[in-house]
This record gives structure tokens, sequence and C-alpha cells, in this order.
DNA sequence: TCCGACTGTTCAGCTTGACGAACGCGGCCA
DNA sequence: TGGCCGCGTTCGTCAAGCTGAACAGTCGGA
């Protein structure tokens, strides 16, 4: 590993909520150290205990932490579940940033019909898979999606007027505060039953 | 890697999603191989040019692909880079589960004034770090949070009535179907400034 | 004070992943 | 048909990760 072709079109996201992807090329290893060492002592274990727990060489442990090294998937791994945190914690750097958008704007996904409205929010940045949309829905409007990527799970927060929300097979009926998650990967709805009925989608692309 | 230890006491959270730690545990490995081989061709590369845009060799991806082999971290990450996914979908299985709340139902996180009120909808599974709140708040309440974790991302869609939202330094006045996101590592606010107040508030931990 | 148990570090060794070259295969064009 | 270029696979070689033991340093009790 010399070299990182950074030959890369950045196919990035239309809103371009942030840009995740820059910082990382740098290389991960330097933020699994530091994230190893927090999250182990963040959990109250000693090196020599969680390479016990982990089933790695506690000399291995120390490296990482030291970032001198570049550890193999199945280390890192176990390490990941001896520390009960996701393993992507352990990869990830971070990306903070402030962002806007008013009630009216933002990019819209025309519907089949007009009376069913998906504004985006936040469309998921490279290492974040989660979109977040603003529904406005009208009566009489079903909207019957086909299933999705397999994996995704779509939450719904019900924020004004009613709706029957949920798999297709057995929606339910939402009141404003109601809250619903469903796998996006099967036949799911989201039907208006009062005008002026919005909503808060968070689609999870896992 | 002989044995992963089971003893593990399982802090899991509240609401308990479901559990995303156990099937992982069967190693990533075989699930690389599958996702590298579907994100490739789902790109459109030949395992020759994704070889050579990632800089790692031909024979090393083929392997890969062949769930022969247990990766270094910086050649996962090179291929993650040059595919543009990001890098937890390619370790990361997925898990699906059907949930609702209702809308007086759920845990509350009951404030420090009694006229805030955060319901958790969805609290973080181990390898999806958001959660997921329902806001409820009346005017005269200022609600100043400290700092989380750092890389904590928070987004908050304003359902209904008007709230003051975001870094304290710099808070913006949301109306309904307003939506903001910012650092959660910096002091942030939430202050209503109409009775009933209700948002979606995602909390994303990175 | 000495002793033991603990912390995290460093050092030889074996193991293994990454590399490049050579291979067999299939489509294309002269 | 022969030649060529692309594909993905397999094979030795080398470097690097992982390991276990031996190492200095710290805390607590006898």
């Amino acid at each position: 590993m010399t070299e990182t072709d950074p030959a890369q079109p950045a196919p990035e996201s239309a809103v371009d909520a942030t840009d995740g992807t820059a910082p990382e090329t740098t290389g991960p290893l330097a933020h699994i150290a530091a994230a190893l060492r927090r999250e182990r002592q963040k959990a109250g274990l000693s090196l020599t205990e969680l390479a016990r727990r982990a089933g790695v060489a506690k000399s291995t442990l120390s490296q990482l932490e030291s970032a001198a090294g570049n550890p193999s998937v199945e280390t890192l791994w176990a390490l990941s579940v001896a520390l009960d945190v996701p393993f992507a914690l352990l990869v990830q750097p971070a990306r903070p940033q402030v962002q806007l958008v008013r009630a009216g704007e933002g990019p819209r996904f025309a519907a089949d019909r007009a009376d069913y409205l998906a504004t985006v929010l936040s469309t998921c940045p490279p290492n974040a898979r989660r979109d977040l949309y603003l529904i406005t829905a009208e009566p009489g409007s079903v909207r019957e999606s086909d299933p999705h990527m397999p994996g995704v799970v779509e939450h719904v927060v019900l924020s004004t007027g009613r709706a029957l929300v949920g798999p297709s097979d057995d929606p339910a009926e939402l009141a404003p505060g109601d809250y619903i998650a469903y796998p996006g990967d099967l036949p799911h709805v989201f039907e208006a039953l009062e005008s002026g009925t919005t909503a808060v989608l968070v689609s999870e692309h896992t």
C-alpha cells in the first residue's frame, strides 16, 4: 500500500451535506489507534484484559493503540465485539457541520402523485448511510413503495395529521407523535388520512 | 483467533430494538466477500479495474471476493474508497425489524424542567449509531445541552410550533417543517417559542 | 522493605496477507 | 484461423501482522 490512487471523480451526493470522504483518505489507522484506546478505557478495561477477551495478543493491541500497525479485519472485529462497539466506530473518523433547510426549501422528490411530497433534508454522507426526509401528503393518495435495497430500515415519526404507515400487509395508523420502524426491503405504504399530514422519515441504509 | 469470549454482559439499550451483535459474531469475512463483489459489479467495474483504482493487487481482490483471506484494514479501506461506499457497508451485516411506539408511550427523558420532554423512539442498535427522539417543549424553557461525545451530529425537524434550535452561539428559529443539523459536541440549545412545540431529533453517534 | 500482581511495552518466531508474473479463458478483428 | 486484448484465476516470493515470552514500571499488602 504505497499510495492510494487519488483519481476519484468524487461522485458526491446532491445536497452535499458535508464531505466525509476527504478526511478519511488520510487513512484510518490513526483514528483506529485513538478510538481503540478511548473505547477501551471508557469500558474500564485494561489492555491485558481486553486482549484476553478479544482473543488477541496484548502485544498486538498495544501496537494498534500506538498507531503502529495495520490490523486485519478479523483482529479489529474481535476487538469491536469484545468492546461491544460497532465496528465502524473504530474506523470512521467523524465530521461535523451545521446545516439548515427551511420548510419550503430543499430538493423535492416529485412523487407520482402531486399530493405526496418528500423533501430531502439530509442525504447520506458516504459514511453515515441514512437519509432524512420530510413527508407532506394529502388523503386519498396511497403511496405504495416498492422494496428498496435489502437491509434498509425506515423510521417514520408522524408530525401532524393521521396516516397509515408500515408494511403493506400490516400497516399501522399513526397519530401525531407516533413512531414506527419497518424493513424497507419489503413492500410498504404511506397513506395520509387527514389533510395537511406531515411526517419525518429516516431511511437507514445500514 | 481461536475463540471469541462470549462473556459479554450485553449492556443493551433500553428499548432493545434488535440484537445486531449476535449474528455478526459469525465473522465478517463471508459478508465482506459478498459485499465486495456486489458493490463492484454494481459500480460496473471489472476486478482488474477496481484493483488498479484501489492500488491493490488484483490477486488480493480476487482472493477476497472468494472469501479466502482476512484483509488488512488498509486494503479494505482502499477498496471502500475506490468503490465510494462507506467502509462499514463492506463489513456490517444488516438486520431488519418492525417497531411501533405510540405518541404517549416510550421511555421518557425526564428533563431538568417539566416543560421539556424527550421520548426515546429508537435507541441505537450496536451497529447503527443513532438515536431517535420525539421532543415536546413549552415556551420559557431554554434547554441548554452540554456537549456530548465528540463526533455526534444532531438533526432536528420541527413538527409543530416554533423553536430556537442549534449551536448556542448561533441558533436558528425553526418553523414547522424546518430542519437543522449541527455538531452535538458543541454547546447547543432547544428553546420552544410557542406552546405545543414538538420536534423530531436524530442524534447520530457517528 | 520485600514480595506479588498488575500495568503496558518491546523483542524473536512463525504465520499469513499482499504482491507480481504467469496461466487459462473468452470475445473481437484482421 | 491466428493474433490480440480483456477478463479472473493460480502460483511462488517477500514483507508484515500476529503471537508468546521476557521486559521495565506501578500499586498494595505482609
